[in-house]
DNA sequence: CGGTTTTGACCAGCGC
DNA sequence: GCGCTGGTCAAAACCG
């Protein structure tokens, strides 16, 4: 599970997106991706919290058997994103307790991007922030926030 | 022209 | 058995 205020939630890997479904949890649809890599079939599922609309989940299915398919930007899937630096999102539980009018704008500055990715979609800054949706998530993230992003949990011991 | 996104339909599994 | 939800496919449209 992944927790950003983007939905470009990108990883360095090229996505194919073959289905949304509107979710009864939350008012938001969720996206399903593919890798487009024919190599890994992993999936990836994205959906946004209902609490909070600056907060995705993002839900990998499967494991990458290769690096950033060509990517500009190296080999690691690092970011562009402040909350990733230096990890995945762990970082993140902290910036949730910024004020939203400094989250997306702020540390999602439009990267040298060559495809489509950034679409931003700035998401309606928080208007109310609760400070309790984010525990809720939080306590998965900080658990298996940097392996569970990409690792299901039961395939870690791989 | 190739690749990607979008949207509706279809199918399977589950609960009542 | 029926209805609902979630997940995937496929065709058309769109963009670079």
């Amino acid at each position: 599970m992944t927790k950003s205020e983007v939905d470009n939630l990108e990883d360095g890997y090229r996505w194919r997106k073959y289905g949304q479904k509107a979710v009864k949890n939350s008012p938001y649809p969720r996206s399903y991706y593919r890798c487009t890599n024919s190599r890994c079939t992993v999936k990836k599922r994205v959906e946004r919290s209902s609490e909070d609309p600056t907060v995705v989940i993002t839900t990998y299915e499967g494991q990458h058997c290769h690096h950033s398919a060509g990517f500009p930007r190296g080999g690691l899937v690092i970011s562009r994103d402040a909350g990733f630096v230096g990890g995945r999102l762990a970082p993140l539980a902290t910036r949730l307790d910024l004020p939203p009018f400094q989250l997306p704008q702020e540390i999602s500055p439009p990267p040298p991007r060559p495809s489509n990715y950034l679409r931003s979609t700035q998401l309606p800054s928080t208007s109310s922030r609760d400070s309790r949706a984010l525990q809720v998530h939080n306590s998965a993230d900080a658990d298996q926030g940097l392996l569970g992003d990409i690792v299901p949990p039961g395939m870690r011991n791989r």
